[in-house]
RNA sequence: GGCGAAUUAGCUCAGUGGUUAGAGCAGCGGAAUCAUAAUCCGUUGGUCCGGGGUUCAAAUCCCUGAUUCGCCA
């Protein structure tokens, strides 16, 4: 019977850049939810912007905009990442919507006139009387009590590590407005988690009747225990005004803490899915009695930061209001890049659109990931050469290349079409074909995506063995042997094939490009590794499929995220648009003083008409490669990707830019110029660039942020 | 400080009481030349963090120390 799945990834703050930590939770939950579509399964998945907050709220004021411009924008940079990286939401949302309000004063009325949890009492706090703010903790910054440091946050120095409160420490000071905070009262509502244990216990505890636990991973259950020993306090939920979030009915100047709305946004943005036509229905997932009957599950994948709320408060808030708390929370470990915290000034605080902008492959992060991932809650660690041995080795060496190295046979010995290939034919030295494909489908189910990756890298070493002992080049020479040589090559394209449906999780679009070069739309479902094509079967000419890492660009990805500027002070802002650090800081030209222009501005030439306009075709593209020419004195030699291809240009700009600042940056081209034969080779277009007629530096045009290679310009 | 987790080959990791501890990559020696240098065969390499204990049997269970990393609402 089929699963009826609604799943969801933690959502990030809508004040940052995604970057590689992130991709962790959204690459593994998107492995997951694709394997489940694959096996049939019905499958919502949904996300969403988290946006509210006091650091929301002071970011937005110090940008001059908006906290709905800040999330406006900062959730378009977002969906760009993810879908960059082929993390298949079938919503993205955002806390600050009415669906999400709607669900958060519902659960609110109900668990203050059903449930009776919620409560009021006065708190003593830090506040800020030049902003008129109260302050939360890391907002103040003072000396440490113990040794004396200066400039540590409120909770605990950093200089000798010890905890204390806000209120002990000396000569305290707001990071926002630099005053000393004053102590202030104010009225706080406060849910009484205390009072849920009867509740909590047994249901983070137990096994449940079917043999399952709402926590699987027994290091999150003996967490939470730990949690229950300690007590559980009442939760403090509001915030006072100002603040950026839902004020709190009835309770005016009362806003809800961003903790409480921020996984109700999960069911927020599940609401859109519901609200479309034909979409599903919200009681089935949230209603206990409904949910029950309809035998859905609710899944959330989170880091282990984030355990607390997701197993205590969610489920408490849930069931108190009525509604069904979530089946299952899966935790997973941190990232460390080269085994420590990601850093930027080492440049291993890698963002997700570097990656993008740069034009690394995110399949490759994609199988790093699910190569390294297990069902445990222990950091992964992403060391960069092993990254680079790793999918050179395993998706290029070994995967591709079984296709590699049997299409041309079939494609130019039988015309594309392929021999039988009977089921039962598969290599004696690997288990039989159904019982590994499930094998690796419990893996995938697991969440041991680290356990599918090692199973099915056999396989693929398997068949590359097979190929060297069959020697179809061999074969292809000797009179009489085209049966056994037509044959042989079919069968390892089964084996390509095998591999490529059960590595579709993973590598969704390498996937659709095996699917397209064999023919075989069939490929999306599980079930199709079953059994090989049936013969007569034509496929299509094979093109390659991934090309391999090159460590320099991987340097290149450090350099680019590597923060080479003086540390910033607090209040200072790095905007998350600001273009890649080495495009602004590298040999830069120096900018002119406009009445230095050293020869006059050109008059401005005759008119033309649109459609003259029209004829030329500007494109973005971005650099892929910049050499030096030898023996040219003006000339950079470029390979601009325009999406849909490569073009090699020469452009005269040798005096202003060298080659290393260039690679990555976006440029506009000219793209339906006549290439041009030159000394050093041909040139396939020419790239725009500012500059007066008498010299005084040639400027390259820039492109805001979301410009993507292939765009027209117009 | 309290609690927890981790520590296995040069690197990244499997291996939760049962032969002589494994894989991939890297290294070394050979082969092959179909494949966008991609492959195959063979091989070197380990005091399973240190110490103590339980057991017929310990990488695995217990105690203890070291180091690293988390959590402490």
């Amino acid at each position: 019977m089929p699963r009826r799945l609604l799943v969801t990834s933690a959502l990030p703050y809508a004040n940052g850049a995604i970057h590689l930590g992130h991709l962790v939770e959204y690459i593994q939950t998107d492995i997951w939810v694709r394997f489940q579509r694959m096996r049939g399964h019905e499958v919502h998945y949904v996300c969403a912007d988290d946006t509210h907050g006091t650091a929301i709220m002071l970011r937005a004021e110090k940008e001059g905009i908006t906290p709905e411009q800040l999330i406006a924008r900062v959730r378009d940079e977002h969906m760009h990442d993810f879908a960059g990286f082929h993390v298949g939401f079938d919503h993205y949302g955002s806390t600050h919507d009415a669906q999400t309000r709607a669900v958060v004063e519902d659960i609110y009325r109900k668990l203050r006139d059903d449930a009776k949890l919620i409560t009021t009492r006065p708190v003593e706090q830090f506040f800020d009387p030049v902003k008129s703010l109260f302050l939360p903790d890391r907002f103040i910054k003072g000396t440490c009590p113990k040794c004396g440091a200066k400039n540590q946050y409120g909770d605990a120095c950093e200089v000798c590590g010890s905890t204390y409160n806000p209120t002990d420490l000396i000569d305290p000071y707001s990071t926002v407005s630099g005053a000393t905070p004053v102590r202030r009262s104010s009225e706080h509502w406060f849910f009484q988690l205390g009072r849920c244990e009867a509740f909590l216990r047994p249901f983070t505890q137990d096994v449940r009747a079917d043999g399952t636990w709402f926590l699987e991973q027994p290091e999150a259950r003996n967490k939470i225990r730990e949690w229950f020993d300690a007590g559980l306090a009442d939760w403090d939920i509001s915030r006072d005004a100002p603040y950026f979030g839902f004020e709190i009915p009835d309770a005016p100047g009362k806003y809800f803490y961003v903790w409480l709305d921020a996984p109700i946004g999960y069911l927020g943005s599940f609401r859109h899915l519901c609200d479309r036509d034909g979409g599903p229905d919200f009681a089935d997932f949230t209603d206990p009695q409904r949910a029950q009957a309809a035998g859905t599950e609710l899944v959330h994948f989170i880091g282990k930061d984030i355990l607390y709320f997701h197993a205590l408060f969610w489920p408490a808030t849930l069931h108190f209001a009525g509604y069904r708390p979530p089946t299952h929370v899966y935790a997973h470990g941190f990232l460390t890049v080269n085994g420590e915290k990601m850093s930027k000034s080492r440049g291993t605080f890698i963002t997700a659109r570097s990656w993008l902008d740069l034009g690394l492959d995110p399949e490759w992060l994609r199988y790093y990931y699910a190569a390294k991932l297990n069902a445990s809650m222990e950091d992964i660690d992403l060391n960069l050469d092993d990254f680079v041995a790793r999918v050179n080795s395993d998706l290029v060496g070994k995967f591709v290349n079984i296709a590699s190295r049997s299409a041309k046979f079939v494609v130019e010995r039988f015309d594309g079409v392929l021999a039988d290939v009977p089921a039962s034919q598969w290599p004696d030295d690997l288990p039989p074909r159904t019982e590994l494909l499930e094998q690796i489908a419990r893996h995938y189910d697991a969440r041991d995506f680290g356990k599918a990756m090692r199973d099915i890298m056999a396989v693929a070493d398997t068949f590359n063995a097979q190929v060297d002992r069959v020697a179809p080049w061999v074969l292809a020479k000797a009179p009489g042997e085209a049966v056994r040589l037509h044959q042989a090559c079919s069968q390892f394209l089964d084996g390509f094939r095998f591999l490529a449906v059960a590595l579709s999780p993973v590598l969704p679009a390498l996937a659709a490009r095996a699917g397209a070069f064999l023919n075989d739309p069939s490929m999306q479902r599980w079930e199709a590794a079953e059994r090989p094509l049936p013969a007569g079967h034509r496929i299509n000419t094979y093109e390659h499929l991934m090309t391999r890492v090159d460590p320099k660009r991987i340097a290149a990805l450090v350099d680019a995220n590597r923060d080479n500027l003086q540390p910033a002070a607090p209040a200072a802002v790095a905007a998350p648009s600001t273009p890649e650090p080495a495009v602004v800081t590298d040999t830069a030209p120096a900018t002119p003083v406009p009445g230095d222009a050293p020869s006059a501005v050109a008059p401005v030439a005759p008119t033309i008409s649109i459609d003259d306009f029209a004829k030329i075709d500007l494109r973005v593209a971005r650099v892929a490669e910049a050499h030096a020419v030898d023996g040219a004195d003006k000339l950079v030699k470029l390979i601009l990707d325009v999406g849909s291809e490569q073009r090699q240009v020469f452009a005269g700009i040798k005096a202003h830019y060298t080659p290393e600042a260039l690679v990555g940056r976006h440029v506009v081209m000219v793209a339906n110029l006549a290439p041009r034969k030159m000394r050093f080779g041909e040139s396939q277009g020419m790239v725009l660039a500012a500059s007066f007629d008498g010299g005084g530096g040639v400027f390259l045009l820039d492109l805001d942020p979301g410009a993507a290679p292939g765009m027209r310009v117009k």
